[in-house]
DNA sequence: GTGAAAGCGCTAACAT
DNA sequence: ATGTTAGCGCTTTCAC
């Protein structure tokens, strides 16, 4: 900007008022400005620009797993938000781990991001308390905050799960299975929740071998669904807790010749091919809503943290209404 | 900092050196010092401290769409590679459009990141070339640059596509459509050579009724799949140019009674499950190469620009093999 | 309409 | 082992 300056005979500052459109400079100037910014393939530098200003003009979302699609379209939606706030996104995968997802937070707000958007993976997230007495807008999505009060955007898992259960009820299924996250993740606890309530409306027992949380591997998803097809009591039908989830049972009970009825949690591309039933969230909504929350917050709201539900939608597809075997 | 300096009676540059890890303070002082931190609650400020390096420890990502099942893979590794060198990612969506793609693109280098990973919207990347001068490495992916010199991570398209469709042709097939993206697409293209360099091989005639380049919306992919499979000489078999295009034409030969091949460019989540014969690409290892490219250049390597080029697989799983009608 | 000076928060270079 | 000074590139303030 110096050499700018230099170059065209003029000062430091009216290049700067050139370079940020601002008024009070001569047509021709500022025409003899831009000659020298052209020449020289200037190009501001944000970072000192940041330095005086106290906005960096950009947000950051920390995100479980950038490579589940469940993901993709909630970051792509945040984005769009960020975009049409002149804001850019830095995002991060914290692998489901809580260290790191602190890490990522904390990186970021020492970037001074204006503001963080956080699909926790711990549940103690009293770190971020003075990042937000400094001023860092946090919204939190998917999941709810652990320790602190702030906003957060949340489907309805235990309504989601509840309905998709009930649904499996309504088609004649008494012994229903449930495979879900680890219990240390919000939703997956909250599904189960939804499940064993749908089962007690019901007036349904729920006998604790159709019920595994855990890793949502493969591996671990296949044992789990085995082992409750082949119990003493076998379940003849399946709520999947998540995308991950139904796909291995998907997959799995292909390779059954009985037919077992399954709805799963997060609507999966192609399942409508493959007549899957699901509750669907809408992860896009998930991610717009949650950035509009944000940016209402940077443009200075003094609401109180608040807390929206979006409702999941349950979408039949055949899956869900086979039939007791 | 100053603030602490001063709570803790030190010197700025103690603070400084504390903060990061830097040797020569007796224990004692770091103690007092770390107190003071504490207390205020001080986090460094990284916007100052990039414009006192010169360095960011950031790298940008200009892609098409984050919420396409393609990139999410690719981004995370680029991302993981990030993390593994102590940087973060900044990425942004183009949707597609050039102007988009250079507003990204010049934005990322104000904001001056380390380095700029581009999955090209425009074919003409000149306005990059003073930014690569004044270091910012640059590597391409999925699509090569335009008008510069520069390295570029890709897919053999032409390859695979030749490949796919000598598949479909070793099955007996002699007509053949190809369902491409819109022809400024360098893959979209690549492929359509490979499709056309296959027939010729086995010396079957192209009807140009057969190929078909556009937009990969779900109306066009239909109209022109459904006037491949109804004209004077329909098609038996049909090639997808990409994953967009691949779900579309499995959801509508579902519709239809009388089956026809299908061999798609790209691997999709329950493909295997709905026996669809892909030409797959792995998203993850594009990403990861491009980064460790981008990586070792930041290192200070000095290599020429380079073309990098990753074989896909051809994955035989059913709807590649439907002989013809 | 334009410019000079001060300073954002940090670190490199050089004292002490 | 610790502190001081200068300055990264910009914007703010205020004077011209």
């Amino acid at each position: 900007m110096k050499d700018v300056a230099a170059r065209a005979g003029v000062g430091l500052k009216t290049v700067s008022r050139v370079v940020n459109g601002e008024p009070g400079v001569t047509p021709d100037t500022e025409r003899r400005v831009q000659e020298a910014i052209d020449s020289l393939g200037f190009r501001r530098n944000d970072s000192a620009r940041v330095l005086r200003k106290g906005r960096t003009a950009s947000v950051g979302l920390v995100l479980e797993d950038l490579a589940d699609p469940f993901y993709g379209p909630l970051s792509r939606a945040v984005e769009e938000a960020a975009r049409s706030h002149g804001a850019l996104l830095i995002n991060g995968s914290s692998a489901e781990d809580p260290d790191r997802e602190r890490e990522l937070a904390l990186a970021l707000c020492a970037r001074r991001v204006d503001g963080l958007i956080v699909i926790p993976a711990g549940s103690d997230h009293r770190y971020l308390e003075p990042e937000i007495r400094a001023g860092v807008a946090t919204v939190f999505v998917d999941r709810p905050a652990g320790g602190i009060r702030a906003d957060a955007v949340l489907s309805d898992s235990f309504g989601g799960a509840r309905e998709g259960v009930a649904h499996l009820i309504a088609h004649g299924h008494r012994r229903i299975g449930f495979v879900g996250d680890r219990p240390h993740i919000h939703t997956a606890t909250e599904r189960l929740r939804g499940y064993r309530a749908a089962m007690e409306e019901a007036g349904l027992p729920v006998d604790e071998a159709w019920v595994a949380l855990g890793p949502t591997d493969p591996g671990h998803v296949r044992s789990a669904v085995t082992g409750m097809l082949s119990g003493p009591t076998p379940v003849t039908a399946l709520f999947a807790g998540n995308n991950r989830v139904t796909v291995t049972a998907v997959r799995l009970l292909a390779e059954r010749p009985a037919p077992v009825a399954l709805v799963g949690f997060d609507d999966i591309e192609l399942a409508d091919l493959l007549g899957i039933t699901v509750v669907a969230q809408d992860a896009a909504a998930l991610g717009r809503t949650a950035a509009e929350r944000l940016f209402r917050r940077l443009d200075g709201a003094e609401e109180p943290p608040a807390r929206i539900v979006l409702t999941p939608t349950l979408i039949p597809r055949g899956s869900g209404e086979i039939p007791p075997a």
